[in-house]
Formats: structure tokens, sequence, C-alpha cells
RNA sequence: GCCCUCGUAGCUCAGUUGGAUAGAGCAACGGAUUUCUAAUCCGUCGGUCGCAGGUUCGAAUCCUGCCGGGGGCGCCA
């Protein structure tokens, strides 16, 4: 379990769970250490508040009936101080044992969770996580595809974060390799030609550059063969052996310049560096708008581990982990230990060049041996699934993977997505055809959003309506990503993430904006804040839901953590968000007076404390007012 | 051909790692307003959990086989 769990002394699961694990000791000694209570939120709230599962699978193992075994249990616990005691209509169907918490226990259990951690204990063994967020291409636009990636990644690295574990970003840039070459050797030349300034170069100039490279230096020899097989004449010929001439040299000029790369050469590295700049300007100002915690200190592409590789390789050769196989080299992972995959990983291609395996292979010996990883972190498309499962297995076999300060393999996951796609249910891109920008689709969704936010509240100034825009509008963008589970594709749409009704960002940010604004008038009021030291109300029936659905926070970021899907958190934010709206609308706070009033306010506090903490590890911005 | 992944209400999605009568939101319909921000709340309608077997007290969840969508399979990254 890498997720914390609540501190044992206020979370009611862990107090029911230690009382009814002394019962089923008293009561069946015989069961042996080590069972789960299995302690759950009741699911009826009208038959209990949590209930105890673990009648049927001990009856199971003991040969007994489970209505007897949850008998003999219930008769054994002691709940006094924390639950009402159990009648015989606490036992139902098949064996469940319902229990119903005490008001006190309960009002108890939430004030101590109204510490500086918010009942999240810090981890009890704190892990180095890496996590691989990213990984943008040198000179090409940052489209809808590049979304998920620091979304989801950063939301899990919070969350790590936030546990009291240490993490490592890393943005794995593609950066190197003959593709960039090209486009350096295409700039050098246009440079030479005074065509391009390098000075005022933007990120639109190298994109076209981009594409420019690629075509010049496809040879269309597949074309020329076939215009010779069917006789297409001498002029279509000609034409095809021109462009396949052309495309040879500037293919040829492409690998010059790579080698002249690897070399530094100081005319072609200040060209590449210049490529890499202009991107990563763009990149890093979209990060920022996302709230993506990313800057360039995690940046640790292809480029850094270039040197390397050929390291890497020949070690694997010398120790017999690689092999040669039709003039390449492969390293065979078809042993459940490497991961029980039949097809091998090819590490370097015949003509002695290195494959984006051998970048990812290397990247896990410098993340473990010289960052000492327990654990890393992949939030990269769902399709790379069997080139990672194949780079994990090449590090464990090689011994890569495992932490020098430990001496255990680190664990690698794999936090794989699917695809953004349009509401035609085909992968988003504009009526053209052409990807969508990324730093568009961030403008026209914050426009979108100050058109209503202006609708709601035409009186504010221009600004402020721009700000509160400006969050509602990354709210709902990031929101919509994260509350899907991350291994489906999803169905982009502006209209429903925006829509500000139902399970979007912008209903959590108007719950925390109502919990503030309370606040903010019983302050006005002269209040005071003596309400930060009694007990939370949970006398009334949408008090005592929104008291429950509080202390499941802790739990909430765990499972997240233990599962890596952020959606998870998402959803109880919106299920804390729905039981605030409940009390908000039944349970009047300020037309309230003493005990009740101070209880209520309370619990608007705490509410308000959980969503933006909860938000915060979603990388969400918060808001006063809206 | 082999491997991975998804299939739940008209639409978009959850389902606490095997628990009780499968839940939300949207859409549709009805209700609540002297507003602690109605960007809200309450209710009604809506299901062969792709299909068929199996495992057991109990399956949307696990195992097998099909059907359908998406993706990936040694010299691109």
């Amino acid at each position: 379990m890498i997720g914390a769990s609540m501190s044992a002394t206020n979370d009611p699961i862990e107090i029911l769970s230690r009382r009814f694990i002394d019962a089923i000791r008293g009561a069946f000694p015989e069961a042996g250490e080590g069972v789960d209570p299995l302690i759950r939120p009741c699911g009826q709230p009208e038959l209990g508040d949590f209930q105890c599962n673990v009648a049927m699978a001990l009856a199971k193992r003991l040969g007994k009936k489970p209505r007897d075994v949850a008998g003999a249990i219930a008769a054994a616990v002691d709940l006094s101080g924390v639950a009402h005691p159990l009648t015989e209509g606490a036992i139902a169907g098949p064996g469940f044992i319902n229990i119903r918490l005490l008001g006190d226990a309960l009002a108890a259990s939430l004030a101590a969770m109204d510490d500086a951690h918010l009942g999240v204990a810090p981890a009890a063994q704190p892990e180095r996580v890496v996590v691989d967020l990213m990984g943008v291409n040198l000179a090409k636009q940052m489209h809808v595809g590049h979304l998920r990636s620091p979304l989801i990644g950063d939301a899990i690295a919070r969350t790590f974060a936030r546990l009291g574990h240490t993490v490592i970003r890393q943005n794995h840039l593609g950066d190197w390799g003959l593709p960039i070459a090209m486009v350096t050797a295409r700039l050098v030349r246009l440079e030479a030609a005074g065509k391009i300034d390098l000075n005022t170069l933007t990120l639109d100039q190298l994109d076209e550059a981009y594409r420019a490279a690629q075509m010049e230096c496809q040879r269309d020899t597949a074309g020329l063969e076939a215009v010779r097989r069917f006789g297409l004449g001498p002029k279509a010929e000609a034409e095809l052996e021109a462009q396949v001439e052309g495309a040879t040299e500037a293919f040829m000029e492409a690998r010059r310049t790579l080698v002249a790369l690897q070399a530094k050469e100081p005319k072609t590295y200040a060209v590449w560096q210049r490529v890499r700049d202009v991107t990563m300007r763009v990149c890093m100002d979209v990060c920022a708008r996302l709230h993506v915690d990313v800057t360039d200190e995690h940046s640790a592409g292809e480029s850094f581990y270039a040197d390397e590789l050929a390291g890497v390789v020949g070690d694997l050769v010398t120790r017999g982990i690689a092999e040669e196989s039709d003039g390449a080299l492969i390293v065979r992972l078809d042993d459940p230990r490497w991961g029980d995959i039949e097809t091998p990983c090819l590490i370097r291609k015949r003509d002695g060049g290195y494959l984006y395996a051998t970048t990812d292979v290397a990247a896990i010996r410098h993340r473990v041996q010289r960052l000492h990883a327990d654990r890393i972190v992949y939030c990269i498309d769902a399709r790379q699934a069997l080139h990672l499962r194949q780079v994990f297995g090449v590090s464990l076999k090689a011994g890569y993977a495992a932490n020098p300060m430990t001496g255990r393999d680190a664990v690698m996951r794999h936090a794989a997505f699917g695809s953004v796609l349009g509401e035609d249910g085909r992968p988003f891109k504009t009526r053209s055809g052409e990807s969508v920008r990324l730093s568009d689709l961030l403008e026209e969704t914050v426009v979108r959003a100050q058109k209503t936010v202006k609708e709601r509240s035409p009186d504010q100034p221009e600004e402020e309506s721009r700000r509160i825009a400006e969050a509602v509008g990354m709210a709902a963008i990031k929101y919509a990503d994260l509350s899907n589970d991350r291994v489906k594709d999803y169905v982009f749409s502006f209209d429903r993430m925006l829509a500000f009704e139902g399970n979007t960002g912008p209903y959590l940010l108007y719950a925390l904006v109502r919990t503030r604004s309370i606040l903010r008038k019983a302050a006005a009021a002269g209040v005071g804040d003596s309400w930060r030291r009694v007990p939370p109300g949970v006398n009334e029936p949408a008090e005592k839901m929104l008291a429950l659905t509080l202390l499941r926070y802790p739990a909430a970021l765990a499972g997240v953590a233990d599962a890596l899907e952020p959606h998870r958190l998402c959803q109880y934010l919106f299920e804390l968000s729905g039981v605030f709206g409940t009390f908000f609308d039944q349970c009047p706070v300020l037309q309230s007076e003493g005990a009740v009033r101070d209880g209520r306010l309370r619990l608007c506090w705490l509410t308000g404390r959980v969503l933006e903490d909860g938000l915060t590890v979603l990388g969400i911005p918060l808001l006063e007012r809206m």
C-alpha cells in the first residue's frame, strides 16, 4: 500500500477495525492473525453508517454458517464509546453487520481531522518517485495529443507529494535523433541563404520546417519502381529520379548534421539549441497556464541520454543480456521474470543506430542508479504499453532497476491513457482535419467561460471576469480530462465541460466558493472564530452525511496513489460537493444560533479545506468567489 | 495470426479491488426561490451490465469461449 491511511486515532474505519479484530480473535481464535475485518462505509445510509463484511469470508474458511459467525462477532465486539450497541437487526442478509456510529464519536473523529494534514498521515515509508510526464517533441507545435500526459502526470505527482513521498518530475523530450537533425539541417541551410532569422524564429515556423524537412528527406523509391515497372514514360521516371536524388542528398545532409550535433560542433549545436529554446518557451507557457508543475529543470530528454547509449549497449552485450539477431542486437524477455514477452526488445539496429527503447533503458538506469528511484510512473499513451513492458523487462534483466540504496527493484508502472475524441467519436481534429493547437484550445475554453461568467455576473469589472474565467476554464478542461478513467478514450466537449451543472470542474469551484462565502459573511457579522474549536454538527441527516463524506478524504487520496487514477479523487470531490449542496440547502448556517450555528460553520470550514486540498492535488486553481 | 484494451440507462460516465435492490450527470417531465451565490437543491421516468457458459453463500467485477470497437506486434520515435 503506497497510499497513506488516516492516522489511526481518528478514522472511524481504523477504530472499528481494531474493535472487530479483537472480537474475531476472541470468538474465533482459530481464525489466525492478520484478518481484515472489511469495514466499509454502509451502502445504504438507512441501515447504518458502516458495515462489517468479514463474516461471510470467515465462515467459509471455518466451515460454519455465515449468520452464526456474524452473530458471534456481534456478541463479542466492544463498541463502547464508538458506536451504538449491536441489536439483532444489525445483522442482515447473509451476514452483514451494520454499525451506527455515536454522534459524539463522529464529531470527535471529524474534529481530529481538522489538523494540519487533514487526517492524511505522512507516508510511513517515504519513497523517491519519478514521474515521467509530458515528453514533447522539438520543433512541433503542441496539440491536443499532448494534453493528457501532463495533466494526469502532474496530478499523480502531486498526489505522491501530498502523501509525503519525494517526487522527481521528468520531461522526456523528443529532442534528438535523425528527425531533429533533419530540421536542424534545413534551418542551417535556410539561414545561410538568408531566408530565415533565427533570432525571431517562431514555433509555427519550426513546425513548418519540420514537415518540409520530413518531405524533402523522404525518398519515393516505391513510386520510382512503380513507374519503371509499368513503363509510365521517361518524363515521369526522370522526375522521380530527381526526387529520389534530391531526397538522398537531403538525407545525407541530415546524417552529417546528426554527426555534427553529436560532436557538439558549435555552429550546428547553436542552431539546435535555438530550436530547443523556441519549443520549450511555448511548452513552458502552456504548462504555466494549465497550472502544471513542470519547468525547464524537469527536462531530461533523448539528448540527455545520447552519450550513454553506447555504454549501455556495450554493457548489455558484455554481460550476455543482449544477443545478436539478423545483425541487430536484441534482448529476449520470454521469461516470467522479465515479463514473459514473446517479442524481443530491439536495442540496436543492423546499421549500428540506437532506438527509442535504448534511450528508455538508459533513462531507467539513470533514474534508479543516480536518482535512486524506488518507483517510476510513466504517464504515456496506452499505445506504448508493449514498448514499456519491454523496456521494464530489459531493465530488470540487466539489473538497472535495482535501487542501490535498498537493493530492491524499483516499481515501474505504466499509467496508460486513451485518446481525446471529438464529438463525432473520432480523434479530436478541426473541421479541416488539422490537429488543434493546445494554446488555441485553452484560449477558446477561457473565452467561452468568460461569456458565461459575464452572463451570470454582468456587473463584474472586465479584469475580474477575465480572471475568474481563466480559473473556471482551466478547471473545466482539467477536470473533464481527469474525471474519466484514464485508460479509456473520452469525448472532448466545450459545452459539457463548461456547462456549470453536474459533474464538472466549475461545479466543484462553485461548492468551494459557497463555503468561502458563508465564512466571509460570518466574519463580517462579527461572529469571531470560537467555532473553530467546537464539535462539528452531526445531528441533522445532511450534516451527518457531510461529516461521513469528509472523513473519506484520506482514503480517496490513497486510492489515487495505489491505482494511479486521479478520477477517484474527482469522484470523491464531486460527491463531497453534492452532499455539501444538500447541506447548504437544508441546514441554514448564519440564521442558526449558538452551538448549531458553530457546528455548521465548522463543517463549512472543513468542507472548504478538503475541497481546496483536493483541487490542489488535482492541479486545479482555486477561487474565492465567482 | 498473436498480444493488449474497451463494451454498464437515449447521451457522457462512475461502480470503493467479490458484497445487499447496479449509481451519478446530461436530456425529458414535475417541484422548491423573503438566495448564508438557484452556476443550487428535491422528486419522477429510464437497465438482458455485449453474448454464452463456469467458479460460490453472493459476479458488472474472477476464469473460459465467442461477438463488436480501438490499439500494438525486431531495424521510425
